[in-house]
DNA sequence: TGCTTATGGGAAACCGGTGTCAGTAGCAAG
DNA sequence: CTTGCTACTGACACCGGTTTCCCATAAGCA
């Protein structure tokens, strides 16, 4: 299993008849060249099979064709999504992604991240939430020259260093579809502290009830971790309330699905006796029983935005697709899990 | 936000007052140095926070330190948990892990995966199934003499290629799990066909069905496509039997959740009136509800190994550890989703 | 015809590391 | 005092590209 030996530039000049600069200018799509030799040095290429060695060329560039993609996020259907997003794009250019995924609770995740960037120099990186959040992190990405662009649930930064989603509005959608469905104690299943999407989903909600009217009880709303368990816990306590919320919130699917486990632990019908709507669209909103009505947001397309982004232009890229747009739109998924209130109507 | 100038080796060697080729030794800890010049050089590395810059050293040791991830795999829980494991062993090291997700449809596949081979000659690639059984895949790898680890329901190549489940045997315990609560009739959803998981998965059910005495029926058996949506489908064929089976085994939680779907449509409840056994233990498999009993095979515990098996003592990582094991034993894990068949005591 | 100006293409240096090999210093042996 | 050995260290070429600079050659012009 020998490694074969790949041609080299050198190769190619050498078989070509040309110096290896010319080569290197046909590569490079240099206009002033004949048209003969760029043929014949283009068909000597294609004989040898030759590739330019990327190292080789990051080295004589000095700039290197690496994306980073930095993130502390638990969900795998959300990362995966925007690694496909982000690999659509590249996959026309010349950059290959590298994966650093980090642990928020670490206290050296900063100084880790550094030794990532130092060691690495990624031509960009891309920063998914809720790390994206931290503004140190930025700074640092800033200070070390290396471009970056947030993922985040409102505009943090400038346009070109993010892509965000309108939470606050998407939630506040669907909250309302809840008070148009007749529901007036609607439990809120809020994000962690310290997490601007838990803050912006917060705020939708608040909104929403205040808009319509109705009381805002701090009772009824719960704060969860993002995860399944921290849903059945703050579903608990919405239920322990008497009198019991018709409907509820819950900022992601994931601590849905939580509320809906407690549900059925309880006996109660979905969407009968419990109204519930998630945030997210993951793949269990609608394998579950009965499908989740939940808030859609566009991860792929934003990734793909990001992408365009970081490259912008740069090794093939066609820039100013949708390279432009910052803000992306969500949308409520209305599936089966809203009814009106028990005895209404 | 220029980028400043990252410190070479040359500075280092000029402010050592030593040459290029002595801090060179010192990086790579070679032995004959003295230790005062190593100290002396350390410290201006630590003053200048040099960073040995990763293109330069792939050039001129004529191999690089990036592994492949190579997929066409649906399961983002699956995708990512092998990551978690190829990066908790890589990280340690000074590979980078880069990654290449294929479309099994396209015809180019293959010239795909090969032109990206030549173009990164990555150090090692990881495969991950359903291509991962794909053998002439293998052989490409080994052709362009790059390592590669295959991951697999069943030792397809040498161990050194292939970290393997046992599903079989896996799948054979959790239908004698469903036949010791005294089920007879067994209904299984199948994988595609073309799928060696899918194969390996129905030879277990049927090792089972047949080593227990029971009759082997083929309209028990239908094929999905490990999608949810076609695992409802294969549910509605298996409960249009009469008489109805009263236990599904699903080759994964996927479709198992689509079984459960369809369960409840129908006003079935699980696991009375039917039980339902899966395979994968995704998050979905405990999110759902009855929790689903289902077959957990150590993913990230193989993706471990077979990063051990790819850096194989190089660039740092500690060998011998469980690089050596390829066959890992995959658990039941007993949920709420299988009960006694209806009638029975 | 002779001089200027484009135009295409080559030689050599360079990017930041590593390998080869020769050289120097210190010290024991002859 | 020379020789030989050991223990370090440096000069230089090289990896495979790109950039800079400069030189042919041909065309344009008087």
């Amino acid at each position: 299993m020998r490694k074969p030996a790949q041609p080299t530039i050198n190769d190619v000049a050498r078989i070509a008849g040309v110096s290896k600069k010319t080569v290197s200018r046909v590569i490079n799509r240099s206009p002033l060249l004949n048209e003969d030799t760029r043929r014949r040095v283009e068909q000597v290429i294609a004989e040898l099979g030759y590739t330019p060695n990327p190292q080789a060329r990051a080295l004589a560039l000095r700039r290197n064709f690496l994306i980073g993609l930095i993130h502390d996020n638990p969900n795998a259907q959300m990362v995966l999504n925007v690694q496909h997003g982000l690999l659509e794009v590249l996959r026309d250019t010349e950059f290959e992604l590298i994966l650093h995924p980090v642990d928020r609770g670490s206290p050296t995740m900063l100084d880790d991240i550094r030794a990532f960037l130092e060691k690495q120099r990624p031509y960009g990186v891309m920063l998914l939430p809720p790390i994206s959040e931290n503004d140190s992190l930025a700074e640092l990405c800033a200070g070390l020259g290396v471009r970056y662009v947030r993922m985040g649930s409102a505009p943090l930064d400038e346009a070109a260093n993010m892509v965000a989603s309108n939470d606050r509005e998407a939630v506040r959608g669907a909250v309302e579809h809840l008070i148009a469905a007749g529901h007036r104690r609607i439990g809120l299943i809020a994000g962690p502290h310290g997490f601007r999407s838990a803050v912006e989903r917060q705020a939708g909600y608040e909104e929403a009830i205040e808009a319509a009217g109705l009381p805002l009880q701090r009772t009824l709303i719960v704060h969860g971790d993002y995860r399944f368990e921290s849903g059945m816990r703050a579903a608990e306590r919405l239920l322990d309330l008497a009198p019991r919320p018709t409907a509820v919130f819950s900022s992601n699917d994931e601590m849905a699905a939580g509320v809906l486990h407690v549900a059925h632990q309880r006996g109660l019908t979905v969407p009968q006796d419990l109204s519930i709507v998630g945030f997210d669209d993951t793949p269990i909103a609608s394998h579950i029983w009965p499908p989740l009505t939940t808030v859609r947001w566009p991860i792929a397309t934003m990734a793909r935005a990001a992408a365009l982004k970081l490259v912008g232009g740069a090794g093939g890229a066609r820039p100013g697709e949708d390279g432009e747009a910052s803000l992306f739109v969500s949308t409520l998924i209305r599936r089966a899990s809203v009814a009106p209130p028990p005895g209404a109507g």
